[in-house]
DNA sequence: TTGGCGCATTCTGCATACAGGGCACTTGTC
DNA sequence: GACAAGTGCCCTGTATGCAGAATGCGCCAA
């Protein structure tokens, strides 16, 4: 009846990596065979995100899958998807409501991410090699250019992927991943927050003393400045909630 | 076109809490109005978890989906669900696959385990009351008393209820949330891990220094008993992998 | 004028239907 | 005998249809 192999290719794994190989192109990037079900997906994170769907309120399955040029069934799973994530909450009988975040929220998951940052940190000091850190100076150093021509968009890109990069440098993936599920349900938030030069110059700063201690290995010395980054960043959101 | 309203009731949010006050019962349990859909992921995460769907075995929706009584929409929908926490894996073309964690896999989601439920302790050495200490004695008792006559299942029952108890000590209801994400995630593993006498009374005499420390709110002393278990609880489950 | 009730609209939840694709088995050829 | 192409089954992915429930509006009565 079911005549399919047991196991699979370890390929099939995550993502497709079919590579093909030409003589002019000996690297090709991998190709990304968009599923419906996964470009949904991402439409939904970055409406939310982006406050396209404003928080609280509820998903109109009908319009917004006509709008998008899908039926109900695939974005109803991605909901489901998403819901799982946290960023939308299923309502018995009334579908699907976008997460409306309370402070105390923003204030708990910060204290996540701070925790599996410094425990990242710390792995990193020890893990990292050289060629990483000197990596990750060098998001630093184009993030400094940003904020030195007050790109506030692309100056955040780099913030962003310099925590990330922190998280990757810990040598353990899932804790990457964990990181970057919760920073991307702040993202909104983080973004928004610094606004005002004063408090801008400030994250800089500790960004600064960040990249000194992940190049020194001083993974104390990490620990506290994360802490301190990540609470000043609670201090620098939480009036505009 | 649209005529609800923009925000629902505090109260709709997460689980419905309709209470019904009447003279003989002046606190009463919520209506757990069990959907389909949540009903479908917790039946898909206990087979899982249960080994009842082999890691690495493709989920054959229709048969599953008659099998359980329903049809293969909400099945399809409560499959992405459980495959957004980890546990199945999509692959275009081919449905959902579940997860086979390598011993790595493990090791890493042990790791962030550890560090989440340090953090919960350290908190929960400030943040508990003494009631809620109380209560994890209590816990700990019936475990202990569950090991002393070898009833493995209530005893590992008992064990989790410790675990989540402290994270949820924390005061940190989103750490708590994250915490037994990943604790059900190892369910299974960690339960096949405390076979054999010695590893099982190993596991029982770090438990009491922990409830030990907790009870002393000795932060330190209760982040370095977590820290050792969780190690050792790696020790005992990597070559059962 | 205001509160309550009933009705109609619209949405959700679930089932079913259909198209496309993959996999295994078979058959033909070397 | 082995390998390759063909064929058919079954499964996935998506659309659509239908029943039930929730919501908003209007009407009626106090």
């Amino acid at each position: 009846m079911l005549h399919w192999p047991r196991r699979f290719r370890a390929s099939w794994g995550g993502n497709v990596d079919v590579r093909v190989e030409t003589p002019d192109q000996p690297a090709i990037v991998p190709i990304s065979r968009h599923t419906l079900h996964g470009e949904l997906v991402e439409r939904l994170r970055d409406m939310i995100i982006e406050g396209r769907l404003a928080p609280g309120s509820r998903i109109n399955e009908g319009p917004l899958g006509t709008s998008l040029g899908v039926s109900r069934t695939p974005l109803r799973e991605a909901i489901k998807f998403v819901a799982s994530e946290g960023l939308i909450e299923l309502v018995p009988g009334r579908g699907a409501v976008v997460k409306a975040m309370t402070p105390n929220d923003v204030r708990e998951m910060l204290q996540v991410l701070t925790g599996l940052e410094v425990m990242a940190g710390r792995l990193a000091c020890l893990a990292a090699s050289a060629g990483q850190i000197a990596e990750l100076r060098v998001l630093h150093n184009a993030m400094m250019a940003f904020y030195a021509s007050r790109n506030r968009l692309e100056y955040y890109k780099c913030n962003q992927a310099i925590h990330t990069g922190i998280a990757r440098l810990s040598g353990n993936a899932f804790l990457a991943a964990q990181h970057e599920a919760i920073q991307s349900r702040l993202k909104r938030i983080r973004f928004l927050g610094n606004e005002g030069p004063s408090k801008w110059a400030g994250a800089v700063a500790e960004h600064e003393d960040m990249i000194i201690a992940l190049e020194a290995r001083d993974k104390d010395r990490l620990a506290a400045v994360l802490t301190a980054h990540l609470e000043r960043t609670w201090d620098r959101v939480c009036d505009t909630l």
